[in-house]
DNA sequence: CCTAACCTACCTACCAATTGGTAGGTAACG
DNA sequence: CGTTACCTACCAATTGGTAGGTAGGTTAGG
């Protein structure tokens, strides 16, 4: 019997497994909160296999955040072109909020995991700090150009988002879309 | 020389200066990020003597949560009659906006566990989903009576202060005071 | 007053469990 | 048959927690 129970994957099969077995162990307890072994056992590995395609805890760590940075509001706002009034940047916005909805635990994980690292010993610290800062800069530019006072717009946004999506996590029958067009209606209220 | 630098306090004292050490050190990296061992260095003692006063860190946190259940929500609104009108209402959340300012590491110490506690697993776990969820009942029944959708409603704001706090925490530079203003402009406008 | 008894706040020394990580061997595939 | 994905076995460090002794304060007996 040739079943050793031992799976070999190629490579890049291997490290995708691994990146997306933490990303959701992550999601639920925190990057401090969970092992490395947990990450082992998700992909029915040991620690010692699992270092052989991540030289430590770390840049699994690094592997989750990279993997999943093209979920970034950015990314929504994409290469369109900037949102010249309202109505335009309440429609990109609402399809950032509809996307989210379908993608939960890469959600739950920057939620969990931008809580945890307000640390400044957090090893994603100056990662969630740069990013974050570059996507009020860019809502801000693109997005609400048309609003009165734009930088505080962004920063009115973005928390509003950050502590639904928070509250959701808690209590998972809010209803998103409900309070987002509720928030939307007045936000985007001209005059 | 009796400079033995053994310092004895009695219990209460004892007590206080551990769980003022203990939010600090929770508020800055989690209850899972800090060790009982920095509880105790914190105040100048060992491990064992702290666990003298507190049998376990776990009771050490339910220690920490109870000395500031007060600074609840429900705290500021207090024996308060029910707010009538939205005028009302914003007068009352905008003093616990305001009182929240000045205690910033207890409002920390609620914004990071709240997140870490998102996980089934952790100790905080419950009492944090016993305490929201009553905030939100009272909030939707004794301060937004005038509101078209109550309950909507109090999710809302609690999202916004949520999100608002912990955006607060990553840059310090925001204007809390003038971001709450901002909302609270439309979201108390009536009709 | 003074000292001896005693309570208890606190410490030193230790423990088992778990952590992240290493060294070197084994087995699957080209 | 060699490369390499993966494992077994180990390590030092750190964790939460225990056992038992030490010292500071209080109080009773003289």
């Amino acid at each position: 019997m040739t079943a050793s129970g031992r799976r070999r994957l190629p490579p890049a099969e291997r490290r995708e497994e691994i990146l997306a077995a933490a990303t959701e162990l992550i999601a639920v307890s925190g990057f401090n909160g969970v092992s490395l072994g947990a990450f082992a056992a998700a992909c029915g590995m040991t620690k010692a296999g699992l270092l052989h395609h991540f030289p430590s805890k770390e840049h699994v760590l690094v592997g989750v955040l990279e993997r999943r940075d093209e979920l970034d509001i950015a990314a929504v706002m994409g290469d369109a072109d900037p949102a010249p009034d309202a109505a335009t940047a309440r429609a990109a916005l609402t399809r950032l909020v509809r996307r989210n909805l379908g993608q939960e635990s890469v959600v739950k994980l920057y939620t969990v995991l931008s809580a945890e690292a307000l640390d400044p010993a957090h090893p994603a610290h100056d990662y969630f700090r740069r990013r974050l800062r570059t996507s009020r800069d860019r809502l801000e530019r693109e997005m609400f150009a048309w609003h009165p006072w734009p930088g505080g717009a962004a920063v009115e946004l973005l928390a509003f988002l950050d502590g639904l999506q928070l509250n959701w996590l808690r209590d998972p029958e809010i209803d998103f879309l409900a309070q987002w067009e509720a928030f939307a209606d007045r936000f985007f209220a001209e005059g």
